[in-house]
RNA sequence: GGGCCGUUAGCUCAGUCGGUAGAGCAGUUGGCUUUUAACCAAUUGGUCGUGCGUUCGAGUCGCACACGGCCCA
């Protein structure tokens, strides 16, 4: 498509409203400077407020503060307008008399979304609103679009996740989850920083996929004609850096999942991943109990937050229950129903939990727990003692070869946090790879690929570490009370909308 | 992948039994000019998601498709 097309599919798109703007600007252009770059800022809104809001209206005639302001229009009110910078806001007080010819026809020609900056003096209205009395005004940037609605904003959820920045405009809930998000990641940067911890970064491109059962995307490197992947966690990457004698780091950036999307999935998502040597996985249970209770006093104030119409009190002891144990809550069944083959699968049958008969025990043990438990696991709780099956990476419980020393939180039904005691014996390593490899050959496109390189890593001595990933997509949900995962992202994935032919 | 719901003016939404497509906001024109979803008067604005079908006639009924939302897998 040429962009002369492309020009011109733009301008059959457009109404009125927009043809109405553009003779706006373009009368300004014959003019001057369409789009002046020189105007000087010297009060943002938010510090008027702060500094100012709490005067009378008497001493604000004194101070005779002279200031000048910019932002965006958003409403007007007669002669009184409406600026928003940044999260804050401040009124202008325009009166077109006050104005030369030129100047008064300017005014009237602005239109809600334009941005402009204004020079006058602070003032109270005799409503008691702190205001700027407009000397002198010049429009900065004009806006061909109009706003939505000025009460009602923009709620369509489909154009609130397409075009974010209109809904940032006039959605302050949506501006707000995202600031909460920034607060959260900043918080999380400073707790494990403080508890000795080293950020690092490791490859998002991979040649070997792995550190977790999930299917990747696949890319090209065209100069070296080599497919890579995307990663799917950094894992095998961080504990190299165990072994190289980093004892505590961390990486808090995105994987990437070729799955489906759903409130709770988006394929490209952010993930925390610690390690620290010489630690067992219970220290990390305590370590999360420890952190989210940090992160709600820290962004809420309390360490009671509400989700979704429901409380969770963060500063109570998380429960602790093993997968076994919570079935056996939750399912009525006794723990001799999860004992043998035969038995698991009787119980999932009975259960009516969809799996295939020829899955290890443990994997259909896992179905069970997903699609009988998880969702009922309300309050904040640490699963235990995952089977082998799924658990490649993670070291085995002693005494029970066919669990691991793994830990998973759930809270409100949803999967916040993975950890485990890592697997540090390279032979055994190689072992579960070899079975992930073998799953993989017999169609399982999430298994994992056997990557040996790592198990090298391993040889050199690998000390006791215990690991934890976190999913701060929905960490952020938990905390700003957010349904979808696409309301905490700034651009979730959706589906291109294609012009009809 | 399956089920249900949605898609009408720039935005938010009505639209009855199938019979000429409506409101509020925004916009335009004028008034007012220390207002608070400012107000008063007048007024412009539509490929009813796309396509096919039924019908004398479709925003409305049927089928297919697209995109989105919720639930399930």
């Amino acid at each position: 498509m040429s962009d002369e097309q492309s020009n011109e599919e733009h301008l059959e798109d457009e109404n009125k409203l927009i043809a109405q703007r553009r003779e706006k600007i373009s009368s300004i252009r014959e003019q001057r400077e369409a789009y002046p770059n020189n105007f000087e800022r010297k009060s943002a809104a938010g510090d008027l407020v702060r500094d100012y809001a709490d005067k009378e209206k008497p001493e604000l005639e004194e101070l005779a503060v002279q200031t000048s302001v910019a932002g965006r229009i958003i409403r007007m009110r007669g002669p009184f307008v409406v600026l928003q910078d940044g999260a804050h806001q401040i009124q202008l007080y325009m009166n077109n008399k006050s104005y030369s010819e030129d100047k008064a026809a300017e005014l009237k020609a602005l239109d809600l979304g334009d941005i402009i900056g204004a020079e006058g003096q602070v003032f109270k209205t005799n409503q008691g609103e702190l205001t700027l009395r407009v000397a002198d005004f010049q429009l900065l940037a004009k806006s061909l679009r109009p706003l939505p609605d000025k009460y009602k904003g923009l709620t369509d959820t489909e154009m609130r996740y397409r075009q974010r920045y209109v809904d940032l405009i006039v959605n302050e809930e949506s501006r707000s989850i995202f600031e909460v998000r920034s607060r959260i990641v900043k918080f999380i940067r400073y707790y494990f920083e403080e508890l000795g911890f080293m950020e690092v970064e490791t490859p998002m491109m991979q040649v070997i996929p792995g550190g977790a059962t999930a299917r990747p995307f696949i890319t090209h490197h065209n100069a070296l004609d080599q497919d890579m992947y995307l990663r799917v966690a950094p894992e095998l990457f961080l504990k190299r850096l165990i072994v190289g004698g980093f004892e505590k780091v961390f990486e808090l950036n995105r994987n990437f999942r070729n799955e489906g999307l759903s409130t709770r999935h988006n394929p490209e998502f952010t993930m925390l991943e610690f390690y620290q040597s010489y630690a067992r996985y219970h220290d990390l249970m305590d370590l999360t109990e420890d952190l989210f209770r940090r992160i709600a006093m820290e962004v809420i104030g309390s360490t009671t937050i509400t989700y979704q119409g429901t409380e969770y009190d963060f500063s109570k002891p998380f429960a602790r229950l093993t997968v076994q144990e919570s079935i056996v809550q939750f399912c009525n069944v006794q723990a001799s129903d999860l004992a043998t083959n035969e038995a698991v699968i009787g119980t999932a049958n009975k259960l009516e939990v969809n799996f295939d008969d020829n899955w290890p025990r443990g994997k259909i043990v896992m179905e069970i727990f997903e699609q009988k438990v998880e969702g009922q696991l309300d309050q904040p709780t640490f699963i235990t003692e995952y089977p082998i099956e799924v658990s490649p990476l993670a070291r085995r419980k002693e005494g029970h070869p066919e669990v691991t020393d793994r830990f998973e939180l759930i809270i409100g039904g949803r999967e916040l946090a993975n950890g485990f005691s890592e697997l540090n014996d390279p032979e055994d390593q190689a072992e579960r790879f070899k079975d992930q490899v073998a799953q993989k050959d017999s169609g399982d496109k999430e298994a994992m690929h056997f990557d040996e390189d790592y198990v090298t890593a391993l040889e050199y001595g690998m000390p006791p570490t215990a690991g934890e990933g976190i999913g701060i997509d929905r960490l952020v949900m938990l905390f700003t009370d957010a349904p979808s995962i696409k309301d905490v992202l700034f651009f979730p994935h959706m589906r291109p909308q294609h012009d009809s032919d």
